[in-house]
DNA sequence: AACACGTGGTA
DNA sequence: TTACCAAGTGT
Protein backbone atom coordinates (compact mmCIF):
# COMPACT_ATOMS: atom_id res chain seq x y z
CA UNK A 1 0.00 0.00 0.00
CA UNK A 2 1.34 3.45 -1.28
CA UNK A 3 2.25 5.41 2.33
CA UNK A 4 -0.84 7.27 2.68
CA UNK A 5 1.27 10.08 4.71
CA UNK A 6 2.74 10.76 1.50
CA UNK A 7 -0.30 10.49 -0.50
CA UNK A 8 -1.96 12.70 1.75
CA UNK A 9 0.91 15.28 1.18
CA UNK A 10 1.49 15.36 -2.32
CA UNK A 11 -2.46 15.80 -3.11
CA UNK A 12 -2.30 18.91 -0.60
CA UNK A 13 0.73 20.21 -2.66
CA UNK A 14 -0.75 19.25 -5.77
CA UNK A 15 -4.14 21.65 -5.03
CA UNK A 16 -3.96 23.89 -7.76
CA UNK A 17 -0.67 23.93 -8.29
CA UNK A 18 1.85 22.08 -11.49
CA UNK A 19 3.72 19.38 -10.28
CA UNK A 20 6.50 20.42 -11.62
CA UNK A 21 6.68 23.24 -8.61
CA UNK A 22 5.60 20.75 -6.30
CA UNK A 23 8.65 18.50 -6.53
CA UNK A 24 10.74 20.11 -4.77
CA UNK A 25 8.56 20.65 -1.94
CA UNK A 26 7.63 17.34 -1.48
CA UNK A 27 11.49 15.92 -1.08
CA UNK A 28 12.20 18.79 1.13
CA UNK A 29 9.31 17.96 3.08
CA UNK A 30 9.38 14.41 3.50
CA UNK A 31 13.01 14.21 4.05
CA UNK A 32 12.53 16.58 7.06
CA UNK A 33 9.55 15.10 8.36
CA UNK A 34 9.29 11.69 7.74
CA UNK A 35 5.91 11.06 8.86
CA UNK A 36 2.72 12.83 10.22
CA UNK A 37 4.24 12.07 13.80
CA UNK A 38 7.21 14.22 12.97
CA UNK A 39 4.98 16.86 11.13
CA UNK A 40 2.44 17.01 13.81
CA UNK A 41 5.46 17.70 16.44
CA UNK A 42 6.91 20.60 14.04
CA UNK A 43 7.41 24.14 14.83
CA UNK A 44 4.45 26.07 13.02
CA UNK A 45 6.87 29.03 11.88
CA UNK A 46 8.99 26.11 10.45
CA UNK A 47 6.33 24.55 8.07
CA UNK A 48 5.17 27.75 6.96
CA UNK A 49 9.21 28.92 6.04
CA UNK A 50 9.42 25.54 4.32
CA UNK A 51 5.90 25.64 2.70
CA UNK A 52 7.12 29.70 1.57
CA UNK A 53 6.66 30.22 -2.12
CA UNK A 54 4.19 27.45 -2.94
CA UNK A 55 1.10 30.10 -1.93
CA UNK A 56 -2.16 29.40 -0.67
CA UNK A 57 -0.62 29.52 2.51
CA UNK A 58 -4.10 28.11 3.98
CA UNK A 59 -2.84 24.84 3.22
CA UNK A 60 0.06 24.95 5.01
CA UNK A 61 -2.15 25.98 8.11
CA UNK A 62 -4.28 23.35 7.63
CA UNK A 63 -1.30 20.84 6.88
CA UNK A 64 -0.28 21.37 10.70
CA UNK A 65 -3.77 20.83 12.12
CA UNK A 66 -4.72 17.59 10.02
CA UNK A 67 -1.42 16.26 11.45
CA UNK A 68 -2.16 16.76 14.38
CA UNK A 69 -5.70 15.68 14.50
CA UNK A 70 -4.31 12.87 13.15
CA UNK A 71 -2.16 12.10 15.66
CA UNK A 72 -4.27 13.44 18.12
CA UNK A 73 -7.30 11.47 17.21
CA UNK A 74 -6.42 8.99 14.83
CA UNK A 75 -3.40 7.10 16.25
CA UNK A 76 -1.14 8.55 13.74
CA UNK A 77 -2.61 6.83 11.26
CA UNK A 78 -4.53 8.39 8.34
CA UNK A 79 -8.41 6.72 8.51
CA UNK A 80 -9.30 4.40 5.45
CA UNK A 81 -12.27 6.12 5.44
CA UNK A 82 -13.89 8.61 3.16
CA UNK A 83 -15.84 10.88 5.65
CA UNK A 84 -13.69 10.34 8.24
CA UNK A 85 -11.23 11.80 5.70
CA UNK A 86 -13.92 14.55 4.31
CA UNK A 87 -13.76 15.76 8.15
CA UNK A 88 -9.90 16.43 8.69
CA UNK A 89 -8.57 20.53 8.14
CA UNK A 90 -7.49 20.82 4.15
CA UNK A 91 -9.54 17.81 2.53
CA UNK A 92 -12.18 18.69 0.31
CA UNK A 93 -14.20 16.43 -1.77
CA UNK A 94 -11.19 15.90 -4.21
CA UNK A 95 -8.47 15.12 -1.94
CA UNK A 96 -10.81 12.66 0.14
CA UNK A 97 -11.59 11.02 -3.22
CA UNK A 98 -8.05 10.95 -3.76
CA UNK A 99 -6.45 9.43 -0.47
CA UNK A 100 -9.38 6.84 -0.61
CA UNK A 101 -8.54 5.65 -4.28
CA UNK A 102 -4.81 5.88 -4.04
CA UNK A 103 -3.62 5.09 -1.03
CA UNK A 104 -6.68 2.83 0.42
CA UNK A 105 -8.22 1.11 -2.89
CA UNK A 106 -11.44 2.53 -1.74
CA UNK A 107 -13.97 3.55 -4.93
CA UNK A 108 -14.11 6.84 -4.85
CA UNK A 109 -14.11 9.25 -7.94
CA UNK A 110 -11.86 12.01 -8.20
CA UNK A 111 -13.62 15.30 -9.46
CA UNK A 112 -10.19 18.05 -9.90
CA UNK A 113 -10.10 20.57 -12.65
CA UNK A 114 -8.45 17.82 -15.64
CA UNK A 115 -11.28 15.40 -15.09
CA UNK A 116 -13.75 17.78 -15.42
CA UNK A 117 -12.63 18.72 -18.58
CA UNK A 118 -12.13 15.78 -19.40
CA UNK A 119 -16.18 14.44 -18.57
CA UNK A 120 -17.06 17.87 -19.92
CA UNK A 121 -15.58 16.67 -23.55
CA UNK A 122 -16.31 12.52 -23.37
CA UNK A 123 -20.42 13.55 -22.57
CA UNK A 124 -20.41 16.99 -24.82
CA UNK A 125 -21.55 18.60 -21.45
CA UNK A 126 -22.41 22.11 -22.19
CA UNK A 127 -23.60 23.32 -18.19
CA UNK A 128 -21.49 25.92 -17.33
CA UNK A 129 -19.09 25.54 -14.61
CA UNK A 130 -19.51 25.29 -11.36
CA UNK A 131 -23.12 24.86 -11.86
CA UNK A 132 -22.10 21.46 -13.93
CA UNK A 133 -20.16 19.81 -11.20
CA UNK A 134 -23.30 17.31 -9.77
CA UNK A 135 -23.32 16.23 -13.46
CA UNK A 136 -20.05 15.97 -14.08
CA UNK A 137 -19.42 13.99 -10.64
CA UNK A 138 -22.11 11.46 -11.88
CA UNK A 139 -20.53 10.72 -15.13
CA UNK A 140 -16.81 10.48 -13.17
CA UNK A 141 -18.27 8.20 -10.66
CA UNK A 142 -20.11 6.23 -12.79
CA UNK A 143 -16.71 5.50 -14.48
CA UNK A 144 -14.64 4.69 -11.49
CA UNK A 145 -13.92 1.13 -11.30
CA UNK A 146 -14.16 -1.32 -8.93
CA UNK A 147 -10.92 -2.84 -9.79
CA UNK A 148 -7.98 -0.49 -9.20
CA UNK A 149 -9.83 2.45 -8.48
CA UNK A 150 -6.37 4.46 -7.55
CA UNK A 151 -4.92 3.70 -10.90
CA UNK A 152 -8.16 4.82 -12.77
CA UNK A 153 -8.15 8.44 -10.95
CA UNK A 154 -4.21 9.09 -11.59
CA UNK A 155 -4.91 8.04 -15.50
CA UNK A 156 -7.67 9.92 -16.19
CA UNK A 157 -6.02 12.98 -14.50
CA UNK A 158 -2.72 12.61 -16.38
CA UNK A 159 -5.37 12.15 -19.27
CA UNK A 160 -6.28 15.76 -18.79
CA UNK A 161 -3.12 17.30 -18.07
CA UNK A 162 -1.20 15.74 -21.24
CA UNK A 163 -3.60 14.82 -23.54
CA UNK A 164 -7.33 16.32 -23.01
CA UNK A 165 -5.43 19.62 -22.29
CA UNK A 166 -7.33 22.97 -22.40
CA UNK A 167 -6.13 24.49 -25.45
CA UNK A 168 -5.17 22.35 -28.71
CA UNK A 169 -5.72 18.78 -26.85
CA UNK A 170 -4.47 15.94 -28.53
CA UNK A 171 -7.39 13.97 -29.98
CA UNK A 172 -5.90 12.16 -32.19
CA UNK A 173 -3.81 9.70 -30.06
CA UNK A 174 -6.42 9.98 -27.03
CA UNK A 175 -7.32 6.39 -26.12
CA UNK A 176 -10.98 7.91 -26.03
CA UNK A 177 -11.35 9.34 -29.32
CA UNK A 178 -14.06 7.04 -30.48
CA UNK A 179 -16.15 7.56 -27.66
CA UNK A 180 -15.85 11.01 -26.91
CA UNK A 181 -19.00 13.32 -28.09
CA UNK A 182 -17.16 16.79 -28.08
CA UNK A 183 -14.51 14.94 -30.67
CA UNK A 184 -17.50 14.07 -32.52
CA UNK A 185 -19.16 17.69 -32.31
CA UNK A 186 -16.43 19.20 -32.52
CA UNK A 187 -17.31 21.14 -29.44
CA UNK A 188 -13.94 20.10 -27.41
CA UNK A 189 -11.87 23.63 -27.69
CA UNK A 190 -15.57 25.29 -25.93
CA UNK A 191 -15.25 22.81 -23.07
CA UNK A 192 -15.94 23.01 -20.13
CA UNK A 193 -17.50 25.99 -20.34
CA UNK A 194 -16.60 28.33 -17.47
CA UNK A 195 -18.40 31.55 -15.86
CA UNK A 196 -16.06 34.42 -17.29
CA UNK A 197 -13.82 35.97 -14.56
CA UNK A 198 -14.08 39.37 -12.93
CA UNK A 199 -11.13 42.11 -13.61
CA UNK A 200 -8.39 42.20 -10.87
CA UNK A 201 -8.26 45.53 -9.34
CA UNK A 202 -4.73 47.32 -9.13
CA UNK A 203 -3.93 48.35 -5.33
CA UNK A 204 -1.27 50.26 -3.64
CA UNK A 205 0.84 49.86 -0.40
CA UNK A 206 4.57 50.90 0.61
CA UNK A 207 6.33 47.85 3.03
CA UNK A 208 9.41 49.07 5.55
CA UNK A 209 12.89 46.93 5.16
CA UNK A 210 14.82 47.80 8.13
CA UNK A 211 18.58 46.20 9.06
CA UNK A 212 20.43 46.93 12.27
CA UNK A 213 23.85 47.11 11.72
CA UNK A 214 24.32 43.63 12.95
CA UNK A 215 22.78 42.41 10.00
CA UNK A 216 19.32 41.76 11.36
CA UNK A 217 15.94 42.19 9.68
CA UNK A 218 12.65 43.80 11.03
CA UNK A 219 10.29 41.04 10.22
CA UNK A 220 6.21 40.59 11.20
CA UNK A 221 4.51 37.44 11.33
CA UNK A 222 1.40 37.72 9.63
CA UNK A 223 -1.89 37.31 11.09
CA UNK A 224 -2.98 33.67 10.89
CA UNK A 225 -6.22 34.85 8.78
CA UNK A 226 -6.65 36.60 5.44
CA UNK A 227 -3.68 37.13 3.09
CA UNK A 228 -0.38 35.51 3.77
CA UNK A 229 -1.67 34.23 6.82
CA UNK A 230 0.45 33.04 9.13
CA UNK A 231 3.95 34.05 7.16
CA UNK A 232 6.41 36.25 7.24
CA UNK A 233 7.00 39.68 5.74
CA UNK A 234 8.14 43.14 6.02
CA UNK A 235 5.67 45.64 7.83
CA UNK A 236 3.81 48.21 6.23
CA UNK A 237 0.65 50.09 5.06
CA UNK A 238 -2.68 48.30 3.89
CA UNK A 239 -3.01 47.42 0.62
CA UNK A 240 -5.50 49.88 -0.88
CA UNK A 241 -7.17 50.48 -4.30
CA UNK A 242 -6.93 54.31 -4.38
CA UNK A 243 -3.69 55.59 -6.27
CA UNK A 244 -3.49 59.61 -5.19
CA UNK A 245 -2.26 59.32 -2.56
CA UNK A 246 0.24 56.37 -2.43
CA UNK A 247 -0.68 54.48 0.92
CA UNK A 248 2.63 54.99 3.06
CA UNK A 249 1.00 53.51 6.71
CA UNK A 250 3.06 54.07 9.36
CA UNK A 251 6.87 53.05 9.63
CA UNK A 252 7.39 50.63 11.97
CA UNK A 253 9.96 52.50 13.59
CA UNK A 254 11.71 56.49 13.07
CA UNK A 255 14.56 56.02 10.81
CA UNK A 256 15.94 57.71 7.75
CA UNK A 257 13.80 55.80 4.75
CA UNK A 258 14.94 55.77 1.86
CA UNK A 259 12.55 54.35 -1.67
CA UNK A 260 14.62 51.64 -3.28
CA UNK A 261 14.66 52.16 -6.74
CA UNK A 262 11.62 50.49 -8.78
CA UNK A 263 8.79 49.14 -7.17
CA UNK A 264 7.46 45.29 -6.09
CA UNK A 265 4.58 44.61 -8.99
CA UNK A 266 2.83 41.25 -8.35
CA UNK A 267 -0.19 39.14 -8.75
CA UNK A 268 -2.32 37.64 -6.65
CA UNK A 269 -5.54 35.59 -7.28
CA UNK A 270 -7.74 38.43 -6.65
CA UNK A 271 -5.94 41.56 -7.55
CA UNK A 272 -2.80 43.19 -8.92
CA UNK A 273 -0.78 45.22 -6.39
CA UNK A 274 2.16 47.57 -6.53
CA UNK A 275 4.53 47.92 -3.94
CA UNK A 276 6.72 51.16 -2.91
CA UNK A 277 9.71 49.69 -0.56
CA UNK A 278 11.24 51.66 2.10
CA UNK A 279 15.34 50.80 3.23
CA UNK A 280 16.83 51.75 6.29
CA UNK A 281 20.16 50.86 8.07
CA UNK A 282 19.63 51.74 11.90
CA UNK A 283 21.11 51.17 14.89
CA UNK A 284 21.11 48.61 17.65
CA UNK A 285 19.48 50.10 20.33
CA UNK A 286 16.24 50.75 18.66
CA UNK A 287 12.90 49.50 19.32
CA UNK A 288 10.44 48.57 16.80
CA UNK A 289 6.56 49.61 17.32
CA UNK A 290 5.85 46.35 14.84
CA UNK A 291 7.81 43.18 14.32
CA UNK A 292 11.05 41.94 15.48
CA UNK A 293 14.63 41.32 14.22
CA UNK A 294 15.30 38.28 13.49
CA UNK A 295 19.05 37.81 13.04
CA UNK A 296 20.80 37.19 9.46
CA UNK A 297 21.37 34.13 10.30
CA UNK A 298 18.54 32.87 11.20
CA UNK A 299 16.16 33.86 8.05
CA UNK A 300 16.58 33.68 4.92
CA UNK A 301 14.98 34.99 2.07
CA UNK A 302 13.50 31.51 0.68
CA UNK A 303 11.34 31.85 4.35
CA UNK A 304 9.58 34.56 2.95
CA UNK A 305 6.63 34.36 0.57
CA UNK A 306 6.91 35.28 -3.02
CA UNK A 307 5.94 39.64 -2.95
CA UNK A 308 7.86 39.88 0.08
CA UNK A 309 10.86 38.03 -0.98
CA UNK A 310 10.23 40.18 -4.44
CA UNK A 311 10.95 43.39 -2.09
CA UNK A 312 13.79 42.04 -0.31
CA UNK A 313 15.42 41.09 -4.05
CA UNK A 314 15.24 45.55 -4.62
CA UNK A 315 17.69 45.58 -1.59
CA UNK A 316 20.22 43.12 -3.88
C1' DA B 1 -23.38 30.79 -4.70
C1' DA B 2 -19.75 33.62 -4.73
C1' DC B 3 -15.62 35.02 -3.15
C1' DA B 4 -10.94 34.80 -0.83
C1' DC B 5 -6.88 32.65 -1.31
C1' DG B 6 -0.52 32.38 -4.51
C1' DT B 7 2.40 31.34 -7.83
C1' DG B 8 4.87 30.32 -12.10
C1' DG B 9 4.42 28.74 -16.83
C1' DT B 10 2.55 29.57 -21.34
C1' DA B 11 0.71 31.72 -25.50
C1' DT C 1 2.61 42.62 -21.50
C1' DT C 2 -1.62 40.66 -20.25
C1' DA C 3 -4.63 36.92 -19.48
C1' DC C 4 -5.40 32.37 -18.72
C1' DC C 5 -4.50 28.24 -16.49
C1' DA C 6 -3.14 24.21 -12.72
C1' DA C 7 -4.04 17.36 -9.13
C1' DG C 8 -9.33 22.86 -4.40
C1' DT C 9 -10.78 24.28 0.28
C1' DG C 10 -13.03 27.22 3.57
C1' DT C 11 -16.43 30.52 4.57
Amino acid sequence: MPDPYRIWLSEVMLQQTTVATVKDYFARFTARWPDVAALAAAEDADVMAEWAGLGYYARARNLLKCARTVVAEHGSTFPANHDALLKLPGIGPYTAAAISSIAFDLPHAVLDGNVERVMARVYDIHTFLPAAKPELMARAAALTPQDRPGDYAQAVMDLGATICTPKSPACGICPWRDPCLARAEETAAVLPKKTPKKPKPIRHGTVYLAQREDGAWLLETRPDKGLLGGMLGWPGSDWIDTTEPRPEGRPPLAADWQPLPGEVRHTFTHFHLMLTVQHARVGHNVSPEAGEFIGQNQFSPSDLPTVMRKAFDLTR
